[in-house]
DNA sequence: TAGAATATGGAGGGACACCCCGTTTCTGCA
DNA sequence: TGCAGAAACGGGGTGTCCCTCCATATTCTA
């Protein structure tokens, strides 16, 4: 049951609108950007933005949908590549990626539904952990992670880091730095180097 | 050069209710708590407040500095411990569950100073840098870890998790999983069980 | 093209951070 | 002890923010 009539023209319009000024603000100032400020640059009055986006978490949502159709799409590219542990981890790498360079994106994937509503089966966060479960698995036959991990502790991890390194500067090194860390572990390996 | 000049009387004891407001506060509802709520509770204007801690960040970090001196004393306790690994373990532990259970900890620890004040030299964050310090020399001369690891990274790593694993249900828990997971690695140890 | 259905946005309520400045409270000194 | 000036206080104001109501305007449909 997609929606039960289509939108008007000028709701259409001002949906569109919105995204666009969200996406704009957000990249500037972060998740916690004013959605005044947001509804002003959409040239709409706050009441419009309110009716179409009833949370601040439905709106990150929407603004930060296609980046995250962007990397489950990823996942699906790369789940035929040939070195699955390789696949697995330059995979989990653009997670962290889009989720520093996209201030927000992080928290947004953390939690299930923050506002009491259970509608939202689709979210972003489940999304992105269907999309890993393929890699994973795949990683976990060739013997390349341990048997014990899951995804979810997997990107909660990523994401932890993301969060981490997202208000640092050079942020997006720092990630890659923990996350290379995290993935070979902090003790050392008894016989030469990791991969 | 300490204070100038002792405080008088009735600031301090402005400055001493403040403290224990905003500690209960805190504890309540989270680092994100309203100063004007925790003036109220302290019977005091919120001018006061402002003129005592100029930033929410001061604030945060009056607050949390006995826990994070707690933390630092924890350090010493362990630096003659038998077992250098346990004891940088165990202490990052101990940093985990205090940030988890003190929401807003690791975020104040996190940053070095996010106001451009850069006389608050003695913050929590170079207080946990300094005591972890020895604790990871230790560890690093047992061959205990990898010796191209930093105690800020690591730091930054167990922050990371508290920061992720303080907005869910059962933090503590996660927290210890998570961080047992970094310290051991994604990837499989190629003989026996770590340790 | 008229009436019904839908969408809009200005205005306003309540909360907040932060600051100004007249008033009150201390303290050091005579 | 008494008092002058320094120090601290806090009521109330400003500007911002989130969110909602409802009179008005736009779009759709027949």
């Amino acid at each position: 049951m997609p929606s039960e009539r289509p939108m008007r023209a000028d709701a259409r319009r001002n949906y569109d609108r919105l995204l666009a000024a969200a996406a704009a603000v957000v990249a500037e100032q972060g998740a916690e950007a004013s959605l005044e400020e947001i509804a002003r640059r959409a040239g709409v009055g706050s009441a419009t933005l309110h009716r179409h986006f009833p949370s601040r978490r439905r709106l990150l949502e929407a603004v930060f949908r296609d980046k995250v159709e962007t990397l489950c799409a990823a996942a699906t590219d790369l789940a035929g590549a040939p070195d699955p542990e390789q696949a697995l981890v330059s995979w989990l790498g653009a997670v962290a990626a889009h989720a520093v360079s996209n201030r927000g994106l992080a928290a947004s994937l953390m939690v299930g539904s923050d506002d009491g509503d259970p509608l939202v089966g689709a979210t972003c966060h489940t999304m992105i952990v269907e999309a890993g479960q393929g890699l994973l698995a795949r990683a976990r036959q060739a013997r390349a992670v341990r048997s014990d991990v899951s995804i979810v502790e997997l990107l909660t991890l990523v994401h932890a880091i993301s969060l981490a390194a997202e208000r640092q500067p050079d942020g997006a090194a720092l990630a890659d730095r923990l996350l290379t860390l995290v993935l070979d572990g902090v003790r050392p390996r008894p016989e030469g180097p990791p991969r």
